[in-house]
DNA sequence: ACAAGATCTTGACAGAGTCCAGAATCAGCG
DNA sequence: CGCTGATTCTGGACTCTGTCAAGATCTTGT
């Protein structure tokens, strides 16, 4: 744990669904200084340990938040690439067994809700 | 309807799941020569069109396939990102209607199933 | 045939992320 | 305390997708 996965930690914690750029730059609040690489280092450790999860929107960077573990969705304005936190709404684990699993061996189902937000419509 | 239109459309019924840069290939083997930008805006037309639907999947580039309006969805192998069709398990329109929508106006909801497919494991 | 408008080509550009080599830091050990 | 090896950080170059812009070319109605 070095300074500066921590000050990476710190920025997702504060502000949840910020994007690399961002983090970089809350981390650099902190720090003083840290480089683009570092972050995208701690990010890597970060999301390999499970502590954040990363989503990766169509059409924006990616994101990070420090919410795992609990299954939740995503719900994305296509305008303005918000994201808002959604409980999955049919249990634990929803639509986790397609009919058809072509021999997959699935990990896990991810939903995405497309839409407008109130601000932006 | 232009040649290079009916290249690249034909390129993704040939090959569902297929990136914009295989869709190159294919349409420049079909018509000797065709620039990036016409694939991309064949690409951008078919789609506004609702012709052929784009699929984003995390880490890989975008995907491209004529199969739309039957709400279906896509299974990806973690590995070497072969994508998968596969029906929605539960009715026309599944989890559209999540539990908090937060306000927005939801359009689309898209379901992705991470795995690893049987080559890959 | 011709003007108007859409479409294609070429080339430069931008954003996000990755790779790499070297410097700095740290933990363990003699 | 000083050495050694292993991580980690830095800075910069680079790749990969995709987009922008300007000019050339083709289509189409009249």
């Amino acid at each position: 744990m070095t300074a500066q996965r921590l000050a990476v930690l710190h920025a997702i914690a504060d502000s949840p669904h910020i994007a690399a750029d961002a983090i970089t730059e809350a981390a650099r609040a902190h720090l003083g200084t840290i480089s683009r690489q570092a972050v995208y280092d701690a990010l890597g450790v970060l999301v390999d340990k499970g502590i954040v999860r990363k989503i990766e929107p169509a059409g924006s960077p990616a994101r990070f938040e420090t919410r795992v573990g609990d299954n939740h969705h995503h719900l994305i304005c296509r305008s303005c690439s918000q994201v808002v936190d959604v409980d999955c709404a049919t249990g634990d684990t929803p639509c986790l067994t397609p009919d058809n699993d072509a021999d997959f061996v699935i990990d896990e189902a991810e939903v995405v809700y497309w839409g407008l937000c109130p601000a932006c419509r």
